[in-house]
DNA sequence: CTGAAAGCGCTTACAG
DNA sequence: CTGAAAGCGCTTACAG
């Protein structure tokens, strides 16, 4: 009898323990997917990080952000009892019954229009993005990445060392954190009667869009040639410093260059490269916290503010 | 009627067309769990990654093998049709449903005697280890890690590099890695009539230990001071290399240093620090691969062989 | 205090 | 071709 074992009835101690006995004979074990079935809750969350579409591999060099979102989330999940699960797309065809069995979903950096998003919404599963869909903004539970002001107080930092023409290098996801930024830097270039340096390069390139970045900027008239480079990623910007120092311009002298999100790498590279810290832990925990609200049937509502950016001063920005 | 929805039986189309018309208008939505009842499976793995419990932080850095484990893991499971969970450990009290709920597990790192491995194993759960349990080798499907042969390789990298008197510095988990890597160097040591140089310290202590460390084999009898150290962690080694470095010590010259276990940190720090390469992403895809056999209830027989860690050679250990 | 029954939301034989 | 029934393995009221 189920009462004796979760304790739940009044049942005698004697009937208890012969009754566990046999359950440890005979080797039983309760199916928590039966359990489940009652309140349809599993105690299971789901960490969708979308642009694991984008990246060719899951090699954590230079774009630690992702996988230091995973693990807090992950431990977060079991702090609040909750265990999470690594998706990348539930809405492929084929994807497991588990996939589709969390009781609220985290989409980080979801893609614009993104069909996740759409699915999620349709069938009422509760879910709240890291970053908005930058085609639905204001749609969907988000927790806001302020990738604008992120922008401007970067290019105010860059600005204040001494750059005059500052050029930004995004990847080509169409996510918020891609879109934001650049709509900031032609704001902050437009009014000061500057045109846009920008460029977009696929993230999943790394380090090896150095070159094609410094053809870019440095190919044309001199004069639009840009005395810093804020690059979204830090492999990018790592490939950026590697190129500009190959072709003999010194850092941060001639060229500053800056990551939007960094790793150690850009920590112990020569020069070591200035960054923003996203904070991947603080905002995954506090996903985490939110998915587990919505998992309880709670109802959240946004503004969902998380901790600020914090620049980290390097060499490669300090004239 | 499910025949419709799931295309099983005969239906006319129209019927199916009907009836998934109601079922998009009153936002149905099969019940993954439900489902799951049937064959009592989810389509689910679990990655149980014991040392979560001894590092302080989930931080990356310099501690990357778990989270590009973790991460290859989970993508390699998504190409086999599961999901993967992220859990420290299942046998807390208060774990969610879903923590037991994994079709199989994959360990990583098992501790001495673990209760993890227990309660798999007496409650019949398929699971596969990644690095054996210390206590019970050979008791349980473990895909073999080589620390002794991968000790032995560093040590014979590090004597060809003209070391005289090699100290090991592992963590205090007691787990295959670290005490395999002890035995292996105590055996090279015997073997040259030398005492083994040995110091356990906390992994979790990171870069901290590295003054702990040189004091402990630096203080006493010159003649026994090594020439060379190596470190099973990437943060200890990089620990050692700045302490080494502080104490006026010229690396390689006077002191190698060398890490079982890298992180991109030690390729780009001053000197560059010749680490293994474990290879965890291979070694993650071959978990998956035997999980999800066991899973769908393939018999998996041992001795299971990754691919062999490779020596990273870098300024460290080049004299 | 304890057993038998109903129900969680599906799927899959089994009648009509 | 389609509907009604049984069953997946539990939990939770509900009688005895």
């Amino acid at each position: 009898m189920s009462h004796a074992l979760n304790g739940k009835g009044i049942v005698r101690q004697e009937t208890i323990d012969r009754i566990e006995q046999i359950a440890a004979e005979v080797g039983y074990r309760p199916s928590p997917i039966a359990r489940g079935l009652q309140n349809s809750k599993l105690g299971l969350l789901a960490l969708v990080i979308r642009p694991f579409h984008s990246l060719d591999t899951f090699l954590p060099e230079g774009v630690d952000y992702f996988l230091r979102t995973a693990g807090a989330a992950s431990l977060a999940a079991m702090e609040h009892g909750y265990s999470m699960m690594l998706i990348d797309d539930p809405t492929k065809p084929g994807v497991p019954f588990s996939a589709l069995a969390a009781d609220a979903y985290i989409v980080t950096e979801p893609f614009e229009n993104d069909p996740v998003l759409t699915m999620l919404s349709e069938q009422r599963i509760p879910f709240v993005c890291v970053g908005e869909d930058p085609a639905r903004r204001g749609q969907f539970l988000a927790i806001e990445e302020h990738a604008d002001t992120q922008t401007e107080m970067m290019l105010a930092h860059l600005s204040d060392a001494g750059a005059n023409r500052i050029a930004l290098v995004t990847g080509t996801d169409r996510n918020d954190w891609n879109l934001a930024s650049q709509t900031a830097i032609v704001r902050w270039s437009e009014s000061r009667n500057l045109r846009p340096l920008v460029m977009s390069v696929p993230e999943a390139e790394g380090e090896r869009v150095g070159d094609a970045v410094m053809d870019e900027f440095f190919s044309g008239d001199p004069a639009e040639h840009p005395d810093a480079i804020y690059c979204l990623t830090g492999r990018h910007a790592a490939g950026v410093t590697a190129a500009a120092l190959r072709r003999g311009l010194r850092i941060p002298q001639d060229l500053m260059v800056a990551a939007g999100s960094g790793s150690l790498q850009n920590q112990t590279s020569t020069p070591t490269v200035t960054t923003l810290d996203l904070k991947p832990e603080a905002i995954a925990q506090f996903a985490v916290e939110i998915a587990v609200k919505l998992a309880e049937g709670q109802r959240v509502k946004g503004p969902l503010v998380t901790p600020r950016a914090t620049l980290n001063l390097r060499q490669s920005t300090a004239r």
